[in-house]
DNA sequence: GAAGTTTGTGAGTCATCACTAACTTATCGT
DNA sequence: ACGATAAGTTAGTGATGACTCACAAACTTC
């Protein structure tokens, strides 16, 4: 009847619906139900695959940060040649943050529950993942990947938010990078 | 039997106690009956005093950003001659972070719940007002607010995370506020 | 000291949610 | 074709949590 797929294409397919959902209301007001829904398939077999909703989220945090990594990295990769590392990422995580709001959110989430014993090793490992990736792509010194890193804290809570006149012009802190 | 309290006292002491609970576990994980239990009453005279959870939590937000902002005023105030505005308030969000990291981790619950529309409206002003504060208190430039505040943001992250070895040595970002 | 007001509680309701058990149905190797 | 396995569902369960109702006990006022 239904259209069936391989166990690991419905778990990337769950860990999307998850990611979406986790950004709009966070771990404790996302209920499995809607995950399940939004991944096409009935909220036991969620379960099935996952064991239990923590692992779920922890999975699908971990998820969106490799996504994020990524962004960075093509980023710098195809960047034209007088842009900086740093600026071009600056550029990419804009650009995120205008094509969807609530995936940047998913940060502010895990962060504000890393005080959950459940989520504070996931938390602590993805932040250190993406602060140690901007790094190396940008060989950077430390004091000046900390300050990519702040003025990246405060475009997600400004983005969060929406708050964009907090930010001023955007372009103008990109160039400080440059 | 048991010593009575006026309206106004018992509805401050309900906000600390929130405050104390929603910086630990944010709003949806956070149940109206610790937050009436930490606050010494039951939880139905909780809901007589503030009618629903939801203006419960946007009170609580609201009290907390009142005490951050007293926290700034006070230290700019007090600061020794030699220390500039930025710096000193600097310094004394420091020493909050240190004291108690749950109670800036509020903060981060808050940005993030900001999807809610319940919340959005709290979260928006409450950030707004401390922005503003700082600047007015400050009276520096829009860019060296800015930078302020995002340096700000790192430290919030950072402290809700437990990653404190990733943001060097406080004090020389301090220096840089001097 | 009685009437009225304010502070408070005990017991319950209804919805939601994470998670399980038992049962189908498609797919694949042979 | 057929048995095995992997993909999926329906129908629950027990716990929790926001919120209500009816009632009790302390102050206040005259």
């Amino acid at each position: 009847m239904s259209p069936r797929m391989s166990a690991d294409d419905r778990r990337e397919a769950i860990l999307q619906a998850a990611i979406l959902e986790y950004g709009r209301t966070g771990t404790h007001a996302t209920s499995t139900e809607v995950i399940a829904e939004r991944a096409g398939i009935s909220q036991p077999y969620l379960f099935r695959l996952f064991g239990t909703k923590a692992e779920l989220i922890a999975a699908a945090i971990e998820h969106h940060t490799d996504g994020l990594r990524a962004v960075f990295r093509e980023a710098v990769e195809r960047r034209p040649e007088d842009l900086s590392p740093l600026a071009a990422m600056g550029a990419a995580y804009l650009e995120l943050l205008e094509e969807d709001p609530n995936d940047l959110r998913c940060q502010l989430h895990t962060w504000a529950a890393a005080s959950d014993p459940a989520i504070k090793d996931v938390a602590q490992r993805t932040y250190r993942a993406v602060w140690d990736e901007v790094a190396e792509l940008s060989g950077e010194s430390a004091e000046e990947v900390r300050r990519f890193m702040s003025y990246g804290m405060l475009l997600t809570v400004l983005g969060a938010l929406d708050l964009p006149d907090l930010y001023g012009d955007p372009l103008q802190i990109l160039q400080e990078f440059s």
